[in-house]
DNA sequence: CGTAAATTTGAAATTAATCAAGATGGGTGG
DNA sequence: CCACCCATCTTGATTAATTTCAAATTTACG
């Protein structure tokens, strides 16, 4: 695990590029080092109860989180997983619309929400960039309703192993096609996330597996033998811009 | 049905203070307007399709148009219902991502995308508002995941009726609690954004007429005796604030 | 290595989809 | 102005998919 201290400089930092300062020049990136915070949060520990006063907004530097609501009888829905680079959180909301929950150990870029505001006025790049990313937020939160709405439990299945195999996925040396990534949910959040019982996603994740579109080794790592047919399960004829 | 000629002025327009110009003084208003042009479109037609070059962006100003996604075999997921005052497209992008339909018929305040990237470059009222009513959005949009992912059929319907019921819901006078308002969709496109087969979509919406949850008259006038009775039966514990 | 949590698998029950007629109502033309 | 017509909506019966209930089995971890 590498020490904390390599983070402290925002040039060095994993998201540099990607995350809500990606636009920023050297010296906007100062302003938003002298407020930063880094935040290390472990696995299934909760970040921010819906409800509650967003004092913070913050970047998924490393590991995953998921925002969720939870109906009075239980029920959950995982209505964003949030990967390194994502934004959580929203400037001028005085409070937070989901709970946000570690989905596995998690570094959080966080900024106080106040001073983050301050800066959003001050700063173009700061602002274009959150609009940016909030409105691919937006496509991307509308994409995953024909997932909800309209998509069979297998192909739930393969959408977001699609979406992880995107996000996460690295491909094999010499095969691009072949991919794999550390799957950050357990079944349950699967399931949550995709609105099916964890029996019936774990049923489909055997099904893919028997029909090897998919290979595992142990818990969490997941491979992809060939992205394009998954991609014909998933149902998906683009090019991944449309999920980011 | 009014003239159109009234809505040639900003300052009286129906949604001036709930739009993406409400933030506007005069000033800005003006220069808004000089790019602004108005679009009726029929009942049923398209407005834009998916993955077309986005050439304008607007604001709806009456009726009812829905962002929609095909899969390839037919398949159709609505995946957002634009009311009055909804901002349709997005700067920056090149293309558009769904389908926009005319639910009903539509007036639409239009501008030409580049030129409303400058507005936006220009005047913070507008870029502020813009990413505060895509915030708003996002929001809605996780809020869906909920109905879409974890909600029965009938719950779905009554989520849905309680959407109507406060975009566009009118009080009984003497009775806050009763609620008439015209449903701008039909039973296969509630049935599309709810995820849903028409022929569920009218079961539950008998269920609900047998039930006294709501009333009907004709095709499109629906009365919610008790909005606080579709509340408990769509789970919703909160004041609506979160749906917008 | 033992153990508890996570996952897998099986069988029965339930919900919604599908297949199939009818009924309703808004609009139009006689 | 009214009757007819077509699209839309409702209702019914059957089928298919997923959930629910119930054990086993595996795996990571102390």
């Amino acid at each position: 695990m590498p020490s904390p201290k390599l983070r402290e400089n925002c040039a060095d930092c994993p998201i540099r590029y990607r995350a809500v300062c990606a636009y920023c020049e050297p010296d906007e990136l100062e302003v938003l080092e002298r407020i930063k915070s880094y935040s290390e949060i472990a696995s299934g520990q909760p970040i921010f109860f819906a409800g509650e006063p967003m004092t913070h907004v913050a970047s998924v530097v490393t590991g995953a989180a998921v925002l969720s609501r939870t109906l009075e009888d239980g029920r959950r829905q995982i209505n964003g997983v949030m990967l390194p680079s994502d934004f959580i959180g929203r400037p001028w909301r005085e409070t937070i619309p989901f709970d946000v929950t570690a989905a596995g150990p998690v570094t959080l870029c966080r900024f106080e929400r106040k001073a983050f505001e301050a800066i959003l006025k001050e700063t173009p790049h700061v602002s274009e960039r959150l609009l940016s990313m909030t409105l691919d937020d937006l496509d991307a939160a509308r994409d995953w309703a024909v997932v909800l709405g309209r998509m069979a439990a297998r192909e739930r299945i393969a959408a977001f192993l699609l979406f992880l195999s995107r996000r996460l996925g690295k491909p094999t040396p010499g095969n691009a096609q072949r991919i794999t990534f550390s799957m950050p949910l357990t079944r349950e959040a699967i399931a949550d996330a995709l609105g099916l019982t964890l029996e019936t996603a774990s049923r489909q994740m055997s099904a893919l597996r028997r029909d090897g579109l998919i290979e595992t080794e142990g818990r969490s790592t997941v491979i992809v033998p060939d992205l394009t047919a998954l991609q014909d399960e998933a149902q998906d004829d683009a090019d991944g811009s449309d999920i980011l």
